[in-house]
RNA sequence: GCUCCCUUCGUCUAGCGGUCCAGGACGUCGCCCUCUCAAGGCGAAAACACGAGUUCGAUUCUCGUAGGGAGCGCCA
């Protein structure tokens, strides 16, 4: 039998970052194995489900790159598969008819738990035998097993068991037709030949009541790994509060694709003293049966590390196309004029750990000077002697034979032993002149970026400045 | 309330009975480098929830306690 894992999101939203691990750590298993993963839209919950959804679920998985083998299926599609099964169910004696109102059902539940218990349906229609009869309120049940315990081994969790009296008799088909969640599943993983189901470990106590469907299925369960959950920075559920939900928020925050699924493999895995890994190394080294059992903690700042030493190693031609992107939504467009983006990553990726904030900055060599730090002017272009030097270096600039950052250090440089002045007496107030601020990239970055005819420009203005 | 699950530095984790007065990474702090800011280098502080067992020996095994979480829907 083939290896098979499936991702199967229910499209009420976009997809949460603890999707995203989750069909991270599918699509390794079954890459790990040479399985197959398999994409699945739940989406049986016509009141919820949005087409929206679906596409921004599948945005999210391409963008990440968690490309299925096949699918994605829709469970609306296969409504007479689960009618099929559930006629088939029926006849075995394994279901059964029951017409309690919503209201009842509500009652049933408070007097259970007044009584201490568990709110569980009582079975009231289990032994009756009646004939089937048209009802609003008609839903098919499950008679789940009274007595015996299901067990299984839980590859992230380890064995757990229950008791079967615990278990109460699910309904299996609503009123409306419509399949209920715990039912279309098992049919579904059945059908698709899914051999291990890797989810949020709020599914741990689905499992056993769907053991049970697949044993009157007479068909094997597959083996099961949950997953724990991701908790915001303040340790309670991730949510809007905690800022970025939705994956696609991650792209326009600025984060790689590749740094999101490095911090993401991290989280509840690891491998000895490794923090870094590709694709190809997730690839190899993931085991589903390594993952913690403990839920953990989202961290924006080891994220936010790991984003930029992707920014500093990847091919910078690569960088660039992304922060392109970028530039666009600051509506500046870097193929009209300004410098090259390449240059700009080379010169930023060191002190940036996202791409947006290397857009924001990189706006200085794109648009002129919009705000001037005024402590930086007072301190360093109004300081005696700033005018005189910017004029100095205004002059080399505009003999340089070449424009590149070595010719510009190479200037700057001269300047320094000429007047056995420091680099920094001559580095900053050149420096506030280009960018209007006491902090940029080198000073030969710079002024490189600006380009030879708006460097002598700002520096003109600077030294316009200087005098008022 | 009931059932199930979880518990190592602030955070992510290593540890699978002695190698641990507990290792790595992020973050924090200090020093170095330095034209600013970073990056980089070096270093420091920082954890086995608690209590019983089992054992010659428990971070590692068992059981309790405490704390946290999940589920108990005609939602997934």
């Amino acid at each position: 039998m083939t290896f098979r894992t499936r991702f199967a999101p229910s499209p009420t939203g976009y997809l949460h970052i603890g999707g995203a691990r989750t069909a991270l750590y599918c699509w390794l298993e079954a890459r790990h194995r040479g399985g197959q993963f398999i994409l699945r839209v739940e989406d049986t919950d016509r009141d919820r489900s949005t087409d929206a959804a679906v596409q921004a679920i599948l945005d999210g998985m391409s963008w990440l790159g968690l490309d299925p083998d096949e699918g994605p299926f829709f469970q609306t599609q296969r409504m007479e598969r689960y009618r099929a099964v559930a006629q088939q169910l029926l006849d075995a004696g394994k279901a059964y008819w029951a017409y309690e109102s919503k209201e009842e059902l509500e009652a049933m539940r408070a007097a259970a738990m007044a009584r201490g218990d568990k709110p569980r349906y009582s079975g009231a229609y289990r032994d009756r035998d009646e004939p089937c009869r048209e009802d609003p309120n008609r839903v098919l049940r499950f008679r789940n097993p009274r007595d015996g315990r299901v067990v299984f081994d839980d590859k992230v969790k380890g064995r757990i068991e229950w008791d079967n009296a615990e278990l109460d008799d699910l309904v299996l088909v609503r009123s409306d037709g419509f399949p209920t969640y715990n039912f279309a599943v098992v049919v579904d993983d059945i059908d698709m030949g899914i051999t291990e189901v890797i989810r949020g470990d709020d599914h741990v106590n689905n499992t056993p009541r769907q053991i049970n469907i697949y044993h009157a299925l007479n068909a094997d369960a597959p083996a099961f790994a949950h997953l724990p959950m991701i908790l915001g920075p303040d340790g309670q559920k991730l949510s809007k509060r905690h800022g970025a939900v939705g994956v696609m928020q991650y792209r326009e925050d600025g984060y790689l694709p590749h740094a999101l699924l490095n911090y993401l493999v991290r989280l509840g895995w690891s491998h000895g003293d490794r923090e870094i890994f590709s694709i190809g190394e997730m690839i190899e080294l993931f085991d589903i049966s390594d993952v913690n059992q403990s839920a953990s903690r989202f961290d924006f700042a080891k994220l936010g590390w790991l984003n930029q030493q992707y920014l500093k190693n990847d091919n910078p031609l690569e960088i660039a196309s992304e922060l392109a992107w970028h530039l666009n939504r600051l509506g500046i467009d870097p193929s009209i004029g300004g410098p090259c983006p390449v240059d700009v990553v080379i010169a930023l990726r060191d002190r940036v750990q996202t791409l947006k904030e290397m857009a924001e900055r990189a706006r200085i060599w794109y648009a002129p000077i919009r705000e001037w730090d005024e402590k930086a002017v007072a301190k360093h272009l109004r300081a005696d002697g700033a005018a005189e030097v910017l004029g100095a270096a205004h002059a080399k600039f505009a003999e340089l034979k070449e424009w590149s950052p070595q010719a510009i250090h190479a200037a700057i440089e001269e300047l320094a032993n000429e007047r056995a002045m420091g680099m920094g007496k001559i580095a900053q107030p050149l420096r506030v002149a280009i960018t209007g601020t006491q902090v940029s990239p080198s000073i030969e970055q710079t002024v490189y970026l600006a380009g030879r005819d708006e460097s002598l420009r700002r520096i003109d203005d600077a030294i316009d400045k200087a005098a008022k």
